[in-house]
DNA sequence: GCTTCGCATGGAA
DNA sequence: GTTCCATGCGAAG
């Protein structure tokens, strides 16, 4: 810490620091690098870039200096050290903090053999190796790759860091689109300190650059024998092409240790050919960020990942930073005010004056852009991704490896015709052209860029790749955004309480797969539940169970098993229990005044409107609280189907079989584990709570009536309020449905505790209060359309 | 009064 | 408890 805030005096950045230490003292680079510091066109990046790269192998002792507070902290600690040290130490964090599982023996040997041998062959590879393939090198690596600064006995350690490299330089993984590099050795030997080859860069980096198309110019190098070598282990297994495809983190291990998941690089190859144009640059992707409101707001400051700016910019001493030449994915070049802001000790770092850029993106909050580096040129290249949807979205923070991209076909705008050597990052069009702007967020944002991004700045990369004005989709905000979404749009589009579709999804069809935890057996779907028609349930005089259904097209009713489960589009043609109403030519078995004696029909809703989904997924909701109250309810006490409302009939998981008095296949009655607990919790908070609610509800009923004059309601249908219900047909105890003679027993203990079969661990008893299965289910009786 | 700048604040990680 | 960072807000222009 206090090493930290010395350094804070001067850069944050310790790479560029420490470049600066070496080419000038970081009090000149105040004055000529600060003030004075101009990017040479399109080399400004490499520039520094170099000059950092290379000052660390003589600063190590500078910077093993700062190891010694960096190192605690898991973000820097690798950044900078090249030395064995420090690798040994990047191992074991490595090995602790990431890929425990799925890096087995770790990069490290498998770095090494690639480096021993010049290649490597993937296929020794754990599946890790997908992430840490990437691979850094060029001249521009000294962000990424401290090191190639250490050669000869280091070799080993530079290549294994290579794959593990320091944190900064993890982040950027460097993609070799097309290897050639006499710029690159040029430039390197011109950056180079003294005493370093001028070939040093490519004999040191561990090459495991991703090589997208034909080598050119490697063999014109006298170092490409080197490259070559290096790159020849370039060629990409096809699971790391699969994972470039679905623009996992283009970082290693190390890279993710350093940075938070959300400033991961996810780019894909097709975006990072589309970045670099040329198919002989290199790209280094080295993080991304969600625009956040006032990112993408007027205000022009796009604020920086404090990691991510001082592993990746360059050092900066002074509060007014410097100006930072940054290509957009269109080409067009913008010089950007790195700088920061004292901020509690630390430094708060933004890029100043990109509001022009960003609307010409017109980028917004959700968007993401992406910052990476061109090789050998060196240039800072910001692409951007447009906010693709949800769920894809939604994976990111946690789950960034399976981001997967849209196709690269789909980005109409940023085709390979356009693709400069500046295109734009390839786009997920379709998504993006489906998807509306519904955050407010968003929304507000896009209104503010509308009203002035939409002028053009450059050429017609520009308008290639920007999407529309009209192309906004959902996506990943931060969280706030994120929670501004879920407010307004899903909750919207879903029109019920999560209470509700907990208790009215259905399981899916696919068989679940049984997880055991803790010798309880669980469910486990992978698919999402289903949602079924809406029916009734009855029980007629002879007290029989059955529901109603009714058919999508002719609209007549249908008498069905209490077990069947209706897809939400049900007709007569599905009716397979009675074949002699299979068709919407057979007459209604009774008629539909008799019906509305069973079943609340609304008169005016025998023929509902079809076609409209809400109507739909309401009658399956409404079906399936049915279900559920069913289950709870005393009317069809014995309903296997009942149980649970996600499980099927026959379901033998923990939470249907197992009673809460503990009698049960598994559990005693006195059992105390956790399950069984559980059940027992929340079936007496929830019989409490019916019973609260059956004996307001009789306070109710009588006193209407009284004032009604005793006005016969029309029997409730089984789905609706159990015990009422239960009472009008409760049928004997017996469950014609149930599986055998085990389920028997134990529905019918639990038909003495309606509620015991809708017992669900994973529903939340506090919010029951308003949302019970019973009262939501009530609430659909009482308004079934 | 508006915009920009610089810092402060506070929620979230 | 610390750090990060999104955003607020006052001062200055």
């Amino acid at each position: 810490m206090c090493a930290r805030k010395s350094h804070n005096a001067m850069a944050p950045n310790h790479i560029w620091s420490s470049s600066m230490h070496m080419a000038q003292n970081v009090a000149d680079r105040k004055d000529n690098f600060v003030k004075t510091w101009r990017p040479p066109a399109g080399q400004f990046s490499s520039q520094w870039r170099q000059n950092n790269m290379w000052s660390m192998s003589t600063m190590q002792s500078d910077l093993q200096q700062r190891l010694a507070y960096e190192f605690d902290r898991p973000s820097g600690s690798e950044k900078l050290l090249p030395g064995r040290t420090f690798i040994h130490a990047h191992e074991k964090k490595f090995d602790d903090m990431h890929d425990k599982p799925t890096t087995p023996a770790g990069m490290n040997h498998i770095i090494r053999d690639r480096y021993a041998n010049g290649h490597t062959q993937h296929s020794s590879l754990d599946p890790t190796y997908a992430y840490t393939l990437y691979h850094r090198e060029g001249p521009n690596q000294s962000l990424h790759d401290h090191s190639h600064q250490h050669h000869g006995e280091n070799d080993h350690l530079s290549a294994r860091k290579g794959v593990t490299p320091d944190p900064c330089s993890s982040v950027s993984t460097t993609f070799k689109l097309d290897s050639h590099h006499p710029s690159i050795l040029k430039d390197d030997s011109s950056a180079l300190p003294a005493g370093l080859p001028s070939n040093f860069s490519s004999a040191n980096g561990p090459k495991d650059h991703i090589r997208i198309g034909p080598t050119q110019q490697q063999q014109q190098m006298a170092s490409s024998s080197l490259q070559k070598q290096f790159y020849s282990h370039s060629v990409i297994d096809n699971d790391f092409q699969a994972q470039l495809r679905n623009g996992r983190p283009r970082m290693d291990a190390k890279a993710r240790s350093q940075l938070l998941p959300r400033y991961w690089p996810r780019i894909t190859d097709q975006e990072l050919q589309h970045l670099s144009g040329d198919s002989n640059s290199v790209i280094t992707p080295l993080f991304e960020k969600m625009l956040s409101a006032s990112d993408a707001g007027r205000i022009g400051r796009l604020v920086l990942p404090k990691k991510c700016a001082e592993a990746y910019f360059p050092a900066i001493s002074q509060a007014e930073g410097l100006p930072l030449k940054v290509q957009d994915a269109t080409g067009k070049e913008w010089v950007f005010q790195f700088r920061f802001w004292p901020n509690n000790n630390s430094r708060m770092y933004v890029l100043e004056g990109v509001t022009p850029c960003i609307q010409s993106m017109q980028l917004q909050a959700g968007d993401t852009v992406t910052f990476s580096r061109i090789d050998p040129e060196g240039k800072l290249v910001m692409g951007f991704r447009k906010a693709t949807n949800l769920s894809a979205e939604q994976d990111q923070p946690t789950k960034p490896a399976n981001v997967v991209p849209p196709p690269p076909e789909a980005n109409s705008k940023v085709s390979a015709a356009d693709s400069g050597p500046s295109a734009a990052v390839p786009r997920p069009i379709k998504v993006n052209t489906e998807i509306k702007i519904s955050s407010p967020v968003e929304q507000a944002t896009a209104s503010k860029i509308d009203k002035g991004a939409l002028a053009q700045k450059e050429g017609p990369g520009t308008s290639s790749s920007s999407p529309g004005p009209v192309k906004r989709k959902a996506t990943s905000v931060g969280p706030k955004i994120k929670r501004f979404r879920m407010d307004n749009e899903e909750s919207m589009e879903l029109k019920i309480t999560w209470e509700e579709a907990q208790e009215l999804l259905r399981p899916p069809p696919k068989a679940p797969s049984i997880v055991i935890v803790d010798g309880h057996e669980f469910e486990e779907y992978e698919e999402p539940p289903i949602l079924g028609r809406r029916t009734y349930f009855v029980t007629d005089q002879s007290g029989e169970n059955h529901q109603w259904a009714q058919c999508e097209d002719c609209s007549k009713w249908r008498k069905l098993p209490v077990d069947a489960l209706l897809p939400s589009k049900w007709t007569c043609a599905d009716n397979k229990w009675d074949p002699e109403r299979s068709s919407c030519d057979s007459a209604q078995e009774i008629n539909t005044e008799e019906l509305t004696e069973m079943i609340p029909i609304k008169p005016g809703a025998a023929k509902k409107s079809k076609g409209t989904d809400n109507i739909d997924v309401s009658d399956g909701l409404d079906t399936l609280a049915n279900l559920a109250i069913l289950g709870e309810g005393e009317s069809l006490p014995s309903q296997p189907t009942t149980r649970h409302p996600r499980h099927r009939p026959g379901c033998s998981c923990i939470v249907c079989i197992q009673p809460p008095s503990g009698k049960g296949p598994k559990h005693k009655q006195t059992c105390t584990c956790n399950v069984c607990m559980t059940v027992r919790r929340r079936f007496r908070t929830l019989m409490m709570r019916r019973e609260k609610r059956q004996q307001s509800e009789k306070d109710v009923g009588a006193s209407r009536r009284k004032e009604v004059g005793q006005s016969s309601e029309p029997v409730p249908q089984a789905g609706s309020d159990a015990p009422p219900t239960n009472t009008t047909s409760s049928p004997p105890k017996t469950d014609t449905n149930s599986e055998g003679p085990d389920d028997m027993a134990v529905d019918n203990k639990r038909t003495s505790s309606p509620i015991k079969n809708q017992i669900d661990l994973n529903s939340q008893p506090e919010r029951e209060d308003e949302h019970s299965p019973k009262s939501d289910a009530t609430r659909l009786r009482d308004n079934p359309t």
